[in-house]
DNA sequence: ATTGTGGCCTGCCCGC
DNA sequence: TGCGGGCAGGCCACAA
């Protein structure tokens, strides 16, 4: 699924589509537009204009739009794909077909020079919004400090795998990503968020990074050490022990219960 | 405020 | 061969 990683991908494909007028806007389907946003507002604001940059904030891919005070919001959800000039930001999305589905294609920005920029979603659980509200997410999970992490974790009864999850305390991290950092960081997703030692923060900080700056250069979020085990049966690489599966966080959870404390 | 839960959305896979 | 049920989880609305 689309986490941080999929997401940069998304991001660094999105910069080729900068500087080039848009020719047409074309909406797959309405209900992929979020907060209101209607195809006649959608054309309103690109059609002869051009996008001038590609952000990100977490998992949220944000195009500015040259000369307007207006943003575009790109949300990927767990099945959304970005594909510009015909090239995919990803190869591969974990729990997503891999078939390419011109029904799925759900907005397609037409460019005058010929080229577009679509995005395609079969399950809808992404989206696109006007001015989406930045300030309501965390600080990104690639870019937290520590001093960061500790205020998004300390004073909360929240299971500590919640709390990663949460995207206004800390933004970029999914499911699969959640599971990777503390399988490595040694640290049960049961513990409360709160309750984590200096020595632990530090531990959970120097893996997020780390977990994070490998999946992007690995070119995906299932591509962690334990994502082949994360099935019934899967067990340990470090000490052989049966991984247990808990819904923590209303998600299903993959650890392992001998080394994560 | 914080925390937890259910619903949305649909492809896919399994068992019958 | 077809069909129904369960599962996947990001995000949002809502309840306590």
């Amino acid at each position: 699924m689309p986490e941080l990683p999929e997401v940069e991908a998304y991001r660094q494909l999105a910069e080729r589509a900068l500087h080039r007028p848009v020719a047409q806007v074309r909406v797959g389907d309405r209900r992929f537009l979020r907060g209101g946003l209607s195809p006649a507002r959608l054309r309103w604001l690109l059609v002869g204009a051009q996008l001038s940059a590609a952000r990100r904030k977490g998992k949220l891919l944000v195009l500015d739009v040259e000369g307007r005070p207006h943003r575009l919001g790109l949300r990927f959800g767990m099945t959304g794909r970005l594909r510009v000039d015909g090239v995919d930001g990803v190869e591969r999305l974990a729990f997503a077909s891999q078939r390419r589905v011109r029904r799925w294609d759900r907005l397609r920005l037409e460019f005058r020079d010929g080229g577009s920029l679509v995005m395609n979603d079969a399950r809808l659980l992404g989206g696109v919004s006007l001015d989406p509200d930045e300030s309501a997410l965390g600080p990104d999970a690639l870019e937290v400090t520590l001093a960061q992490l500790r205020r998004a974790l300390s004073g909360s009864s929240a299971p500590l795998k919640a709390r990663l999850l949460d995207q206004s305390k800390l933004a970029g991290v999914g499911n699969l990503v959640g599971d990777e950092v503390l399988y490595r960081a040694s640290l049960a997703p049961t513990r409360p968020a709160g309750s984590l030692s200096a020595a632990e923060q530090r531990r959970l900080h120097h893996h997020l990074r780390g977990t994070l700056t490998e999946l992007m250069a690995a070119g995906g979020s299932h591509l962690g050490r334990l994502m082949p085990e994360r099935q019934l049966g899967g067990r340990c690489l470090r000490c052989g022990a049966e991984l247990r599966r808990s819904t923590i966080g209303g998600r299903t959870s993959w650890w392992c219960p001998a080394h994560q404390r």
